[in-house]
DNA sequence: TTTTTAACTTAGCATATGCTGG
DNA sequence: CCAGCATATGCTAAGTTAAAAA
C-alpha cells in the first residue's frame, strides 16, 4: 500500500468552478424534451428493417438499411481471408456467448419480461429509498454538469463548485431506507426483473429530482431543465443527469471520415442471446437465436416504454418491436472458430458448437512467426559536452545519453526523480571512474540538436522516399503481422518488441527516468501451437528463452518488464481479431445482464448503508460510489508505483463531507488523472462516510475493512460474474443508449451526429476520461475569436450599407478606404444572412472546442460503449456508421455490425 | 487469509496522417 | 500547394480480476 498520501494537493490548482462552464455554455441547447424519437425515427426504422433481414454478412447488413453501413466488401488486402474468418467466428462466438449467459442466468434468475411491470413498481418503491437520492445529486449539480456529478473537472479546470453551490437540494432522502421488499439483511437481491423496472425507477427518480434540478440555480449550466425530462429515463437511475447539450457542432469533424475499406464487412452472424432467455438452460444454438431475439425485444420494449412514460407514449415501441421481430438474419457464416471456454469447435458450419470443449481452452491451432526486434543501435558519434568539453562515449554509453538528450524538451527535465533515476542507471554503464560524474555538468545539446536535424531531414524527405521506406518496413514486418488461429488468419496487435528507452511513468512515478533495457530473444517466451513450427529467432546466434504450447491463454509471446521484472509484457492479437471481439462482446453482455439486477442491487446496498456491520456498510457505500460515480475498484499499490487510488483505496483526505449531504472528491486516479467532483448523496451515505473518517488521519484508508477482492466477492453473490468494473461499462452504455434515444429528434445528419457526440461526451465526463489541452489551444481560440470579430465587423458594414442602400445612397468606403461595389438591398440582405449564419456556426464550434478541450471522447467509444447501441442507432436514423466509427473501430466492432435496428442495450 | 503471479483490459500521450480552407 | 489542425494509430503504462501460492 501506498504509504503516504501526498497526492493531490499538489498539482493542479484547479479551480473548481471553471469547468462547469463548459457544459453550460451551452447555449442553444435544446432540451431534449419532447418526445424522444419520434416520428421520423420510427418511420425510418421501418424502412430500414426490411433490408436488414438479409443474411449474409456484412453487406447484407449494410445494405439493408438505408443506413448504409458501409461495408464494403472488403477489401482489405490481406484481409480477405480475415474477413471471412470473422464472420464465421462470430457465429460461433455468439453461440458460445449464449451458452454462457444462459448458465449465468440460471444462477441468478432474473427474469425478464413480463413481470417487470409489477416488479417495477415495487422496485421503484424500493429504489426510492436508495436511488432517488442518487438522482438528486445530479440535481444539484444539475446545473452544471449534470451528470454524475460533475466529474468533469479535474485537472485544469475549475468549476464544479458552482453547481454545488447551487445545490440546495437535499433531496430526497426520504426514503432511504427502506425498500420494502428486499430482503432485509442480506444483500442478495432477488431476482431481477427486467427492464421495466428501470423505467419505474427512473420515473420516480425523475420526479423527485426535478424539483431539485430546478433548484440548481445558479448559473451555470443552464440546461438543467433537461434533467427533468431525462430524468425519466434511466439516467436517473444512475444518478446522472445530463445537462448541457448543446451545440451541435457542425459536422466538421465527422464528415471527414472517408471510410474506406472496412474490413469488417461481414459478419453477420449470430445473434446472441441475451439474457432474457436466461431461464433456459439450453444452450443449443438455434434455439438461442430465437431466444435472443425475444430477449432483445423485451429489452427494447420496455425501454421504449420507459421513455415514453415520461413523455409520450408509445408508438415507437411498437415500431421497434416489429422490426425486431422480423429481422432474423444472421446466421450463416460458417466457419468455425473456436472459442472460448467452451470449445472450439472447429468448423461446423452451422455453427454449432458444442458445449464441449474444454475449459478455458482458447484455441486449437496457433501458428505465428514470433516477434520482431528493433534494429541495433547505430552510433551517431556526436559528442556531448561535460564541463564544456567534448566527451568520448562508447556506443552503449552514447545510446543512453541519446535517450536522455532526446527528452531535453520534455517536462521530465523538471522532475528530479527522472534525472536521478536516469543518472543512476547511466552511471552503471559509464562505469565508476568515468569522467562524467554529475548530471548537472552534462550538456546534451549537441546530441539534442543532431536529433532535431535528423527529424527535420526525415520530414523533408519527400513523399516518394517516405513511401519507399514505409513499404520496405512493411515488407519486413509483414510476416509478423498475422497469425493463423484455428486456421483463420488474424492480425497481431503488438508484434514489435519494445525498444530500449527511458521509462516514462505517468504522474509522480518513482521509477521515471530509469533505463528500460533492450529486450533480447533470450528474454522472450513464445506460445505457439504444438504442431506449429517454432518461429526462427530473428537475431543470429541467439535463441528464445522458452517455447510453450498453452492453449488456455491468448498471448503469443511475453517477456518480463525490464522496469518491473515481476510484471510481463505480452504480445496479443489485435483488437480486430475474433478472439478479442468475442471477449469484448461478452463484456457487454455481462453489462447488459447487470441491467436486470441493478435495481435489486441498488436496493440492497441502499439498505446496507445503515447496516450495523461496518464491513457491510463499507461494501454498501463503496458499491454505491462505484455505481453512481463510475469509480474504479481501486487495488492496493506498491510504493514503487505512482500514488493513485480507486474506490477501495480512497483515503480519508480524498473525500470531504460538506453538510448537509455533499461529498467533495479530490484524488488522483488511474494514470494520475485527477478526479474532482462534488456530489450530493443520500443522507445515510453522507453519515456513513463521516463515520468512516472519524478517528483517522487524512492518509488513512477511508474503507479500512475493504479491498477489491472482498468487494468483488460480494458483488459476485449479487450477480454471476459481477465485478466492480462492470458498473462502468453498464453505466456508460446505458447512458449512451438512453441519451441517444431520448435526444435524437429529427434534424439533418449533422445534427444527429451532434446528438451522438453529446451523448459520448456525457459518458466521457462520467468516466472522467481526460486529455491534456493541446499546446496550441489558446492560440487557436484567439484565432477563432479574431475571425469572429472580423465577421462581425463585416456584418455591421453590411447593415450600414443596407440602410443606406434603402435610401438610395451608395455604400461607405471599406476599411481600406476603397469604394465597394454598390449592391442592391436584396444582395445585402443575403450577405447579412450568410454572415450571420457563419458567425453562429463559428461560435458554436468555438464553444464545442472549449468544451471538449479536456474531454477525451475516444476512450469510452473504444472501451465502454456497446457498439451495437451505436450501430442500431445509425441504422434507425440513417446515419452512416462511418460518421461515428473510424476504420479501426469498424474493424474492432465487426461483431456488432449486424445488430437489428431495434437493439437496445 | 493474504500475497503473489498471471493474463487481459483500459488509458493517455506522441506521432503519423490526412483534410480543408485560403 | 500549404499551413494549420483534427484524426487516426502506435505505443506502452496502468489498471482489474482470477487463480495460485504462501
Amino acid at each position: 500500500m501506498s504509504s503516504e498520501v501526498r497526492s493531490h494537493s499538489s498539482q493542479n490548482s484547479i479551480s473548481q468552478k471553471g469547468k462547469p462552464v463548459m457544459s453550460s455554455k451551452a447555449s442553444p441547447v435544446k432540451s431534449p424534451i419532447g418526445s424522444p424519437q419520434a416520428s421520423t425515427s420510427s418511420a425510418k426504422l421501418s424502412a430500414v428493417k426490411s433490408p436488414l433481414a438479409s443474411p449474409k454478412a456484412s453487406t447484407s447488413s449494410s445494405k439493408a438499411s438505408p443506413v448504409k453501413l458501409p461495408v464494403p466488401n472488403s477489401k482489405m488486402s490481406t484481409s480477405a481471408a480475415g474477413q471471412l474468418k470473422h464472420l464465421s467466428q462470430q457465429n460461433t462466438t455468439s453461440a458460445i456467448i449464449k451458452e454462457e449467459k444462459q448458465s449465468i442466468n440460471s444462477a441468478a434468475e432474473p427474469h425478464c419480461d413480463s413481470d417487470d411491470s409489477e416488479d417495477d413498481k415495487p422496485l421503484s418503491a424500493r429504489l426510492f429509498a436508495g436511488l432517488p437520492k442518487g438522482n438528486s445529486n445530479h440535481a444539484n449539480k444539475g446545473p452544471s454538469t449534470s451528470s454524475p456529478g460533475s466529474p468533469m473537472l479535474q485537472k485544469p479546470k475549475v468549476k464544479s463548485e458552482d453547481s454545488d453551490a447551487g445545490l440546495p437540494k437535499g433531496n430526497s432522502n426520504h426514503a432511504n431506507k427502506g425498500p420494502s421488499t428486499s430482503s432485509p439483511g442480506s444483500p442478495m437481491l432477488q431476482k431481477p426483473k427486467v427492464k421495466s423496472e428501470d423505467s419505474d425507477d427512473e420515473i420516480p427518480l425523475s420526479s423527485k429530482f426535478q424539483v431539485k434540478s430546478n433548484a440548481g440555480p445558479s448559473t451555470n449550466k443552464s440546461h438543467e431543465f433537461n434533467d427533468n425530462k431525462p430524468m425519466a429515463s434511466k439516467l436517473q437511475q444512475n444518478g446522472y443527469t445530463m445537462k448541457d447539450n448543446q451545440l451541435k457542432k457542425s459536422s466538421t469533424v465527422l464528415n471527414k471520415r472517408p471510410l474506406g475499406e472496412v474490413k469488417s464487412s461481414s459478419h453477420s452472424s449470430f445473434k446472441k442471446p441475451k439474457i432474457g432467455d436466461g431461464s433456459l438452460p439450453i444452450t443449443g444454438k438455434q434455439v438461442s437465436v430465437k431466444a435472443e431475439k425475444e430477449a432483445d425485444d423485451y429489452d427494447h420494449v420496455p425501454i421504449s416504454e420507459r421513455l415514453k412514460k415520461p413523455i409520450s407514449s408509445g408508438n415507437k415501441s411498437l415500431a421497434t418491436k416489429q422490426k425486431a421481430t422480423k429481422v432474423v438474419s444472421s446466421s450463416f457464416k460458417k466457419s468455425s472458430k473456436n472459442k472460448k471456454q467452451v470449445k472450439k469447435s472447429m468448423y461446423s458450419k452451422s455453427s454449432k458448437m458444442l458445449p464441449s470443449s474444454g475449459e478455458g481452452q482458447k484455441w486449437t491451432t496457433l501458428v505465428h512467426n514470433g516477434v520482431i526486434f528493433p534494429p541495433p543501435y547505430k552510433p551517431h558519434g556526436v559528442k556531448m559536452l561535460y564541463k564544456g568539453k567534448p566527451v568520448d562515449l562508447t556506443p552503449e554509453q552514447e545510446e543512453v545519453a541519446t535517450m536522455y538528450a532526446v527528452m531535453l524538451d520534455t517536462d521530465y527535465m523538471n522532475k528530479p526523480t527522472f534525472k536521478e533515476n536516469f543518472m543512476n542507471d547511466w552511471r552503471k554503464i559509464l562505469g565508476k571512474n568515468h569522467v562524467i560524474q554529475k548530471l548537472e555538468d552534462c550538456d546534451f545539446t549537441p546530441i539534442y540538436e543532431w536529433h532535431q536535424r535528423e527529424k527535420e531531414k526525415k520530414k523533408q524527405m519527400s513523399s516518394e522516399e517516405k513511401k519507399a521506406l514505409r513499404e520496405e518496413k512493411l515488407k519486413q514486418e509483414e510476416k509478423y503481422m498475422w497469425v493463423s488461429l484455428d486456421g483463420v488468419k488474424e492480425k497481431v496487435g503488438n508484434f514489435r518488441v519494445e525498444p530500449p528507452g527511458l521509462f516514462r511513468g505517468r504522474g509522480e512515478h518513482p521509477k521515471m527516468g530509469k533505463l528500460k533495457k533492450r529486450i533480447r530473444p533470450s528474454d522472450i517466451t513464445i506460445n505457439i501451437g504444438k504442431d506449429a513450427p517454432i518461429p526462427e529467432c530473428p537475431i543470429a546466434g541467439e535463441s528464445w528463452k522458452e517455447i510453450r504450447h498453452d492453449n488456455t491463454v491468448t498471448w503469443l509471446a511475453f517477456w518480463n518488464d525490464p522496469i518491473n521484472p515481476k510484471e510481463f509484457k505480452y504480445v496479443f492479437l489485435a483488437a480486430s481479431s475474433s478472439l478479442k471481439g468475442q471477449s469484448d462482446k461478452e463484456k457487454y453482455e455481462k453489462a447488459r445482464l447487470l441491467k436486470d439486477y441493478i435495481q435489486g442491487i441498488r436496493t440492497a446496498y441502499t439498505k446496507d448503508f445503515t447496516n450495523k456491520d461496518i464491513t457491510r456498510r463499507q461494501i454498501a457505500v463503496a458499491t454505491y460510489l462505484i455505481d453512481k460515480l463510475a469509480l474504479r475498484a481501486g487495488n492496493e499499490k506498491d510504493d514503487d508505483e505512482a500514488d493513485t487510488v480507486g474506490c477501495c483505496t480512497l483515503k480519508v483526505e480524498n473525500v470531504e463531507p460538506v453538510p448537509p449531504n455533499i461529498l467533495k472528491f479530490d484524488f488522483l486516479g488511474k494514470d494520475s488523472i485527477r478526479y474532482q467532483n462534488e456530489v450530493e448523496v443520500e443522507l445515510p451515505v453522507f453519515k456513513a462516510i463521516q463515520q468512516f473518517r472519524t478517528g483517522k488521519k487524512g492518509s488513512d484508508d477511508l474503507f479500512d475493512k475493504l479491498d477489491t477482492s472482498k468487494l468483488n466477492a460480494h458483488l459476485k453473490e449479487l450477480m454471476p460474474g459481477l465485478t466492480a468494473k462492470v458498473f462502468r461499462t453498464y453505466n456508460a452504455s446505458i447512458t449512451l443508449d438512453d441519451m441517444l434515444n431520448r435526444e435524437t429528434k429529427g434534424g439533418d445528419l449533422a445534427e444527429k451526429v451532434v446528438v451522438y457526440q453529446h451523448a459520448n461526451k456525457e459518458v466521457a465526463i462520467i468516466c472522467n476520461h481526460q486529455r491534456t489541452v493541446s499546446k496550441s489551444h489558446s492560440a487557436q481560440m484567439s484565432r477563432l475569436n479574431e475571425k469572429i470579430d472580423e465577421l462581425k465587423g463585416m456584418l455591421d458594414e453590411f447593415k450600414t450599407d443596407l440602410a443606406r442602400a434603402k435610401k438610395g445612397k451608395p455604400p461607405l468606403k471599406g476599411a481600406d478606404g476603397k469604394p465597394k461595389k454598390n449592391l442592391n438591398p436584396e444582395a445585402l440582405e443575403r450577405k447579412i444572412a450568410q454572415t450571420t449564419a457563419k458567425i453562429e456556426k463559428m461560435e458554436r464550434d468555438k464553444e464545442t472546442k472549449e468544451d471538449l478541450k479536456t474531454v477525451a471522447l475516444g476512450t469510452s467509444k473504444i472501451n465502454y460503449l456497446d457498439p451495437r447501441i451505436t450501430v442500431a442507432w445509425c441504422k434507425r436514423h440513417e446515419v452512416p456508421i462511418e460518421k461515428i466509427f473510424n476504420k479501426s473501430l469498424l474493424a474492432k466492432f465487426t461483431w456488432a455490425m449486424d445488430v437489428e435496428p431495434s437493439y437496445r442495450f
